[in-house]
DNA sequence: ACTCTGCTTAGATGTATGTCAAATTAGAAC
DNA sequence: GTTCTAATTTGACATACATCTAAGCAGAGT
């Protein structure tokens, strides 16, 4: 056989498949969603009049304790899909719309190819 | 304070936020796809001509043996997102379109309300 | 200054997860 | 049937993560 030895079972590639950099970052995203509780807190947020919402509008509805919340919060907030922000005394948070957005694009045109769609 | 006692910090919904039951489904695919092996894995059957990759085309290319790439396929299978195929020797994966077009419709209408866009 | 309330941080614990080596199944070719 | 290769399954292990209790921090009001 030659120096490129294509094994009989392998397809060519048509696309440059994402970098293992990139891959690490989104993945960081998405393990950020990827919790039922952050993922009903970030709709519950985005549910509410405005846009935000105080964390004990958040609380309430969660058979979970304060601090459980505040680091589920904490992990949205690391993530960059919500911001907080004091006022007075109450904490308010609201959702980053563009996190969202890019990762909305990111399935559509990003990971499947035009011939499997 | 009489019955119901709005809390001075609390803004009221607009809109009926994910029930916990529908979490706990998404937050289920999306675990599967928060891992940069698995987000790369499925980018890179994506990438390969006719939209499916046999395993030898997909463990090249990862530090890490045949068992841990299986490992990472059959989570993606069991959350819907690709299928597999046996032909002759070979098993071939494809991905299923209609998995990532329902995330990606969940981001941009799903989560964020037209207020905060 | 003291206290009360809202929220977060720190530490501990049980469970889930990514990885590997070894064993197993499945088909092809002889 | 035997052997070889492709891929998965099993079992073990180390790390990461969700959750709780207890303690700490920050403003508001007295």
């Amino acid at each position: 056989m030659g120096v490129q030895d294509p094994r009989a079972c392998c397809t060519p590639l048509t696309r440059t498949p994402i970098g293992e950099g990139e891959a690490t970052e989104v993945a960081q995203v998405l393990k950020a969603l990827a919790d039922p509780v952050r993922l009903r807190l970030l709709s519950l947020i985005g549910a509410h009049d405005g846009g935000e919402a105080c964390v004990c509008d958040l609380t309430v509805g969660f058979d979970l304790t304060g601090p459980t919340i505040s680091h589920h919060l904490k992990v949205l907030r690391e993530a960059g899909l919500i911001q907080a922000e004091r006022r007075g005394t109450w904490i308010y948070y609201r959702i980053v719309p563009a996190a969202l957005e890019s990762l909305a694009g990111l399935f559509a045109p990003g990971l499947v190819p035009a011939g499997a769609r």
